[in-house]
DNA sequence: CTAATCTCAGAATAACTGATATAA
DNA sequence: CTTATATCAGTTTTTCTGAGATTA
């Protein structure tokens, strides 16, 4: 997780977009670097992010099912809606819930309007354990993040416009 | 890879903003919103890209190391440059040149300067590979990014001045 | 009967840990 | 001798596929 390396001296995004109007392909330089940015920049803030969590015994991708269940009115969501929201296939949410189930984070119920659906419920445990690594996160990452807050919420804006853009939400 | 899904009504992220600052958050608000939209982001963008690069049996990590090797003075780099380029682990590496070798992408051979130290070189099919998948990218992915040219330099601009602050160049 | 929801079994992938061989 | 580089063996995690059980 923590793939030792010094720092390189060229911005390697520099140097491909210099490859790609070398190349004709003058149009697409622009989505180029930006998708390019976006991937590099989540992986250095999932770095961070999970540096925090990790000792707790969770991933991003756990914490966020946490928090899309103490989110939730009734702490509670069935399988299906959680893999919808997050983007993963149904099998894999079982696995997910699976392992939170065995760390007592989470509990399985019947629904009690669909006989088909499973509901996983957040614990008494889960939610303490969403509420200090929600702490921690926002002592020592989303307050440290090294932008102007114009610039975060610039950011917000424009891939919030994006998102809309793709149909994550209405 | 395709996860069954309609969309959301509401903004999720919008509804993580109210309950941070419900939850007296406010100051990690905004860090909060970016880094959660640069994750959700990241996600629809790796989608679009995937779906373009399987077919032609690519994942974005395999042709993030093509295009690595193809953007390279002699198309030759150190097994270890790679993975502190693209953070990641040095077994991560082996084990993805040794799949990129069993495809003819990719040789390794000895480094001439260090007998340490293994060369990755792009074959010649690999160079096409890299070449066919970047224009796919274009034409499918990076020219039809839903913003204006405006907004993405925009975000290239601000991702930048982050991953400098990251470290990720100098 | 058909469609939806979830789980399970099995395979492929990816990533990490710890140990080892080789060379600087 | 110590450090750096890469690989290997073994484990864990993730994700997908395809099949099947259950219920709407």
């Amino acid at each position: 997780m923590e793939p030792t390396g010094p720092r390189s001296r060229r911005d390697p995004i520099e140097l491909a977009i210099e490859s790609w109007t070398a190349q004709g392909w003058a149009d697409a330089t622009p989505g180029m670097a930006m998708v390019t940015s976006v991937m590099r920049v989540q992986q250095l803030l999932l770095q961070q992010v999970e540096r925090v969590l990790r000792p707790m015994g969770l991933t991003f991708a756990r914490y966020e099912v946490l928090m899309l269940l103490s989110f939730s009115r009734t702490g509670a969501l069935p399988v299906g809606k959680i893999g919808e929201r997050l983007q993963v296939h149904p099998a894999s949410v079982t696995n997910a819930v699976d392992r939170l189930e065995d760390d007592g984070l989470v509990r399985r119920s019947a629904n009690p309007q669909d006989g088909r659906s499973v509901l996983a419920c957040i614990t008494e445990r889960g939610r303490h354990l969403a509420a200090d690594a929600s702490d921690e996160l926002n002592r020592d990452v989303f307050t440290k993040v090294p932008l102007p807050v114009a610039d975060l919420d610039d950011l917000f804006s424009i891939l919030r416009d994006l998102r809309r853009a793709f149909g994550d939400f209405t």
